[in-house]
RNA sequence: GGACACGUCGCAUAGUCAGGCCGAGUGCACCACCCUGCUAAGGUGGAGUCCCUCAAUAGGGGGACCGAGGGUUCAAAUCCCUCCGUGUCCGCCA
């Protein structure tokens, strides 16, 4: 939820917010008349109430031969309340659906327009280079008897996969190397839940536009997430919290998306699948600080990408492409050389009060009042890594060399060979 | 799955079985000041969250919040219903 004070004091920010998402900047115009004439059913309903309240109290002391009199005249009276609380209720319930239209206020320094709009920031890393046709990372995965997909959709479906041996141990090993690398610099590691309330998930900013991607258990209204950001962030929902230090959580999970209206894309392998593992970064902090700690996650990520021997690059998303939460956005894609394209490996948004205004996080200034804290997330490890990583270390004769980093994880092993 | 009990202001509890004088007492912890003087105690005062409003960097007025949501009533922490959570016992079982 954006700042109701600046709705109210500078609109046209607002506007232009979500003019550059591309979203109708009438929006704004139906959630400032939503909030006025609910402050105006509030003021009738809670001014009728007070009088109400002192009549009531009233009758407390009175005596039995007064009572009768003053109990008739009040009965009209809480009548009365009733209504207006009723349409106060209602006006509550149409702003909020008003004002949660208006997604996060981008920063001014999001390049404007949609998908395709990113400005590449930089691009690091040696490109791979093969002097024979490479595979892709399925005809890899399958020789190395590391990715079944039949078997994953013989009993899950399309888009369903099982790792096998070395490849399940590969995908661990990322996950454990990311996992250090977030411990290292002060992440608390927590393995959280994967099905959530629906405050939570409306909390986080999933249940908008977004809604059809998610699974949904009907039978416990329980959704399942599709990143762990959803539960870090509702960890400290209705809490209040210090942020003198960035509060640093690292989860891990496996994270579930219905991928629908992508049918058709990246169907074949992992690329894009129903169900994978993720180790996910999120960060509580203050909202001045929030631009600088954007900047270290996506150090950190950087540090992994350059670890892992992966060319990339890392762009800044444009104000259409962001998530509903999300004030800016980059993401770091690597080279995937069978594709010839650049593919997002991980993400990391800054979504400055958006989520904590809805969930409930504040801490306490040096003034002693209460403020919204700030949030971001990053991925620093997932699943989807090892179709770069073996495609960017690939062999003429199908065997795929283990980059260092990953070596202690997999017990020294330097190269990863095809089975029989 | 069955039975019972419980959910109050950071923690622990009182208040519920007689609805109003209870937004709510007490202890501990906390903050400020005082006292004392030496490492622990004594005194006084203060303090919750959210929203609306007047005034406007202070403060005043009002509303809401006793797990959540409904209901009864002029009036609900207190009575009724539903849900959620917790505990204990029984059963069952990876």
């Amino acid at each position: 939820m954006i700042d109701v004070q600046l709705l109210r004091e500078s609109p046209d920010v607002v506007k232009r917010s979500q003019a550059a998402r591309g979203n109708d900047p009438a929006t704004v115009d139906e959630a400032i008349a939503a909030d006025s004439s609910r402050r105006e059913a509030l003021q009738r309903y809670e001014s009728l109430r007070a009088e109400q309240n002192a009549r009531s109290k009233e009758i407390g002391k009175a005596s039995k031969e007064e009572r009768p009199a003053l109990l008739a005249a009040v009965q009209e009276l809480a009548a009365q309340v009733k209504d207006a609380q009723a349409s106060a209720n209602e006006a509550e319930t149409a702003f909020a659906d008003a004002v949660g239209k208006i997604e996060n206020i981008v920063l001014d320094e999001v390049p404007a327009g949609g998908e395709d709009d990113y400005i590449v920031l930089r691009t690091e890393g040696v490109k791979p280079e093969f002097d024979f046709a490479p595979r892709d990372h399925l005809e890899i995965g399958e020789l190395l008897g590391a990715i079944d997909m039949q078997r994953g959709a013989k009993v899950s479906g399309a888009r369903f996969d099982y790792l096998r041996g070395i490849g399940a141990r590969l995908e661990l090993a990322v996950m454990q190397l990311g996992l250090n690398k977030a411990i290292e610099n002060g992440f608390i590691m927590l393995t959280p839940p994967t099905l959530v309330k629906p405050e939570i998930m409306r909390g986080t900013g999933f249940l908008g536009e977004h809604a059809d991607e998610i699974y949904y258990l009907p039978a416990d209204d329980l959704y399942l997430t599709g990143t762990s950001e959803v539960a870090l962030a509702g960890y400290h929902a209705d809490e209040i919290i210090d942020v003198a230090e960035p509060l640093r959580y690292v989860g891990w999970s496996t994270c579930y998306r219905r991928e629908a209206g992508s049918a058709g894309k990246d169907t074949r392998g992992i690329i894009r699948v129903h169900q994978f593992n993720k180790v996910e970064m999120f960060v509580y902090t203050t909202p001045e600080d929030a631009q600088a700690e954007h900047l270290r996650i996506l150090g950190w990520q950087e540090e992994m990408m350059q670890a892992l021997g992966l060319h990339y690059r890392v762009i800044d998303t444009a104000a259409g492409d962001l998530g509903s939460s999300a004030a800016r956005k980059y993401d770091v894609e690597a080279w995937v050389p069978t594709q010839d394209a650049y593919r997002e490996l991980t993400s990391t948004s800054n979504c400055t009060t958006y989520q904590t205004r809805r969930l409930g996080i504040r801490t306490r200034g040096d003034d002693g009042k209460t403020q919204p804290v700030a949030t971001l997330n990053g991925t620093i490890a997932t699943t989807r890594w090892l179709v770069a990583i073996l495609e960017t270390h690939q062999r003429a004769d199908g065997s795929v060399l283990v980059p260092e980093a990953l070596r202690p994880y997999l017990g020294g092993l330097e190269v990863l060979e095809p089975i029989a």
